[in-house]
DNA sequence: GTCTATACATGGATAGAC
DNA sequence: GTCTATCCATGTATAGAC
C-alpha cells in the first residue's frame, strides 16, 4: 500500500493544518488520514516541525521564483518611495499563492506565523538556507534605496518588519475578528497586507522627519 | 506539607522559564522544584498556559499602574513628536522591571512574546479585560497625537506595532545572537527597545512623506 | 477546598521487520 | 530504503482521599 507514502502525507497535514490550524492538528488524524503508520511522519520529515516547514517549502518554492524576477527587473528609487516599491514587489508573488490552492496566501502567511514564532529560529535558517539569494537580492534593493541607513540599522528595522508581517499573519484572524466586531468591516488577507505595507515601508524608511528640541 | 501552593508553583515557574525558557519546561520539573504534586498546577492554574498568565500578571501588576501614571501627567505634541512621546511613557516602565527580579525585563518580554502567540489571543483577552482602562488611555493619547489618522487605521496600525514588539521580544535571543555573530555587537534587553521605539513611532505616525506620482 | 494517584492521548524516537 | 511495533516524556483530566 501506498507509492508516496511522503506526498501523501503532505496533502493530508496541509489540508488539516488549513482546515483546523497546526496546533490543533494531532499526527494521529495526519497520518490517520493519509493511511499511513503514525511513525511514517517522523522517517520521512524527521518531526511534527519539519512537516510545517516541507508543507510551507511548496509554497516558498511558487513565490520565491516570482519574487526573484520582480526584483531582478527593479531599480528602486532612493527614500521612502524606493522601499515601497522594494516592499510592493513582493506582494504580487504572495497572493498569487491563491493559485497554489483556494485560500493558499492566507494559508501560507498562516503555517509562516506560527511557524516562525513556534520553531526557534529554525525557519528562519531554512529560508536563509534554501532562498539566501533572493533574500540577499531584496536586501541590496533596500539598501539601494536607503544609502544613508546603516548596514546595523537596517538589520534591526528588517527584523521589526519581519515582526510586524509574521505576527500580523499569525494572528490573522483575530484581527479579522476584530475588525468585524468593532469596525464592521470584513477584510481579508489582501486587505491586511494593504495596510501592513505602508507601516512597515515608514518604519524601515526611517528619518523623514527630524526630532527637534 | 504546604501552605502556599499556588504561590511556590508560581515561584518555581517563573525560574525554571526564566533559565530555560517556557517551552522547554515541562510541568513535572515545575512541579518537582515546587515540591507538590503534578495535578496542582492544573487545579490551580487550568493549564500551563494559564500559569504563564500568572506569570505574567506579577509583572503587569507593578508595570501598568506606573504606565497609567506617566500617561496621566503627558500632554502629547501633535505627530511623529507626540508618538515618540507616548511610546517613550511605556519604556521606563518596561525597563523598571528589572527592579521586580534580576533580570525581569527580558523575562516579562520573553514570556510575553512566547504566550501571545502561542496562546491563541487569550492573553489579548486577559490584558483588555485586567488593564482595559490604561490602554485605552494609551489609545486616547495616540488620538491626541495623530488626530488626522481614522480610528481603524489606528486600529491596524497598533497591531502591527504590537506585532513588531511581541515579536522582537519572542525571538530577542535570536537576534542577540545574530548581532553578536554578523555584527559584533552585544545588546541586551534595553538595546531591542531603542531601536524598535523609532521604528514603531514611524510606523504608526504614517504620511509624514506623500509618495509623489 | 486541596491535594494525590492515576489514566489518557499527544509528539517524538528507535529497534528491527520486510 | 520503507515501514511498523513499541517505548518514552509530556500536558491534561478526573476520581477520590483528606
Amino acid at each position: 500500500m501506498s507509492k508516496h507514502t511522503k506526498a501523501r502525507i503532505i496533502e493530508a497535514a496541509e489540508n488539516l493544518f488549513a482546515e483546523q490550524g497546526y496546533g490543533q492538528t494531532s499526527m494521529r488524524e495526519i497520518t490517520a488520514r493519509a493511511n499511513v503508520n503514525l511513525a511514517s511522519v517522523n522517517y520521512h520529515f524527521g518531526s511534527k516541525k519539519n512537516l510545517i516547514q516541507a508543507v510551507l517549502k511548496r509554497y516558498f518554492d511558487v513565490m520565491m521564483p516570482q519574487i526573484d524576477e520582480a526584483l531582478e527587473v527593479l531599480v528602486p528609487s532612493v527614500g521612502r518611495r524606493g522601499v515601497d516599491q522594494v516592499l510592493q514587489s513582493l506582494m504580487a508573488p504572495l497572493i498569487n499563492l491563491n493559485a497554489v490552492r483556494p485560500n493558499g496566501t492566507e494559508m501560507f502567511v498562516q503555517l509562516l506565523g506560527k511557524g516562525y514564532t513556534e520553531s526557534q529560529g529554525h525557519l528562519r535558517t531554512f529560508i536563509m538556507s534554501s532562498y539566501g539569494a533572493t533574500v540577499h537580492k531584496l536586501l541590496a534593493m533596500l539598501r539601494t534605496a536607503l544609502p544613508a541607513v546603516p548596514a546595523d540599522e537596517l538589520f534591526w528595522r528588517l527584523h521589526f518588519a519581519i515582526g510586524s508581517f509574521v505576527f500580523s499573519m499569525a494572528s490573522s484572524q483575530a484581527l479579522k475578528d476584530i475588525a468585524k466586531a468593532d469596525y464592521q468591516q470584513d477584510i481579508d488577507i489582501a486587505d491586511v497586507i494593504a495596510h501592513l505595507v505602508p507601516f512597515v515601508a515608514q518604519g524601515i524608511s526611517g528619518e523623514c522627519y527630524q526630532i527637534e528640541d
